[in-house]
DNA sequence: CGACGGGACGC
DNA sequence: CGACGGGACGC
């Protein structure tokens, strides 16, 4: 008894099973048989979708690529995310899709992806738990849901993963007695949203001196190794969100964008003046 | 009789 | 800054 959310039968794979498909920005010539080319050997392809406008046929630079797991879809995304397709020597940007009756089009992030959800003997300690997950990929930590009072575990625990696909690989394999699931993240309802990235001090802020202008574009050798370094990064729950980058060339919004709008999870930047200097700052 | 199904994090 | 087609048949 599904009311499948109203979306139509033959869509109704699209989403299934979840974070499965992924979503593409590419250059406009690239094609449905370039895409394939490069996004076959992460698995089993169910569909590709180049979004083209109604009436001009051409590319709008979207696509999707419906995978059959979620782990070949991570998988594509944590290979393919940066690299350069084409001709075009602008990085393609590599994201899981929202599912399709979202409305909201904000990015899925990787925090989001990598922890699991499990049901655990209780006898289990957190050092049992890693031992069985640790197959499917490096474990960031595994924490146990305990009784605050008597401190024994209520059989429940969190897996954090370092990649997406590894967090995907243990639900589709691990032991059904498991039941692991993606666990919902902590803050998840919170309506206000943009926390207090506007109250995080000044001295926490990063300061990135201007690299030659050239090498922000230098993305062969971008090979999102970000994901080896995420796990000690998330682990230090005070540290900014905050990036802050100095530029001696004037930048306007649009170009800040195209600089680093490769970062996962950026949710804004905006141009500052210093009137000092003349540089301009970025606060991302 | 005899063991299924359940499931959320100290802010 | 970049988000949703084509085709279809069980209740």
């Amino acid at each position: 008894m599904e009311d499948n959310s109203g979306f139509r039968p033959s869509a109704g794979n699209l989403d299934d099973p979840p974070n499965s498909r992924i979503f593409l920005v590419v250059s406009k010539s690239l094609t449905e048989d370039m895409i394939r080319d490069r996004f076959a050997e992460f698995g089993d392809i169910q569909d590709i979708w180049v979004v083209k406008d109604r009436h001009t046929k051409e590319s709008k630079g979207i696509a999707f690529v419906k995978y059959a797991k979620s782990s070949q879809a991570c998988r594509a995304m944590e290979e393919m995310h940066g690299r350069c397709l084409g001709d075009s020597s602008k990085p393609i940007k590599v994201l899981i899709a929202q599912s399709r009756g979202s409305t909201s089009h904000k990015e899925v992030e990787d925090e989001d992806l990598t922890r699991i959800f499990v049901m655990i003997p209780k006898s289990y300690t957190e050092d049992d738990v890693k031992s069985k997950f640790k197959e499917y990929g490096p474990v960031e930590y595994c924490s146990i849901i305990k009784n605050k009072n008597t401190g024994e575990s209520k059989g429940l625990a969190f897996v954090r993963f370092e990649r997406p696909s590894h967090a995907a690989l243990a639900i589709e394999n691990c032991d059904r007695s498991f039941k692991a699931i993606l666990a919902e993240p902590r803050n998840k309802g919170s309506t206000s949203e943009s926390l207090d990235y506007h109250s995080s001090s000044r001295q926490q802020e990063s300061m990135i001196h201007e690299p030659p202008a050239m090498s922000m574009y230098s993305y062969e050798q971008y090979d999102y190794s970000a994901y080896d370094k995420v796990g000690e990064a998330r682990n230090q729950e005070g540290v900014s969100k905050r990036l802050t980058v100095v530029s001696r060339v004037p930048l306007v919004q649009d170009q800040l964008y195209s600089l680093l709008d490769l970062i996962p999870g950026l949710e804004f930047c905006e141009v500052q003046r210093d009137l000092y200097s003349s540089f301009s700052g970025t606060r991302c």
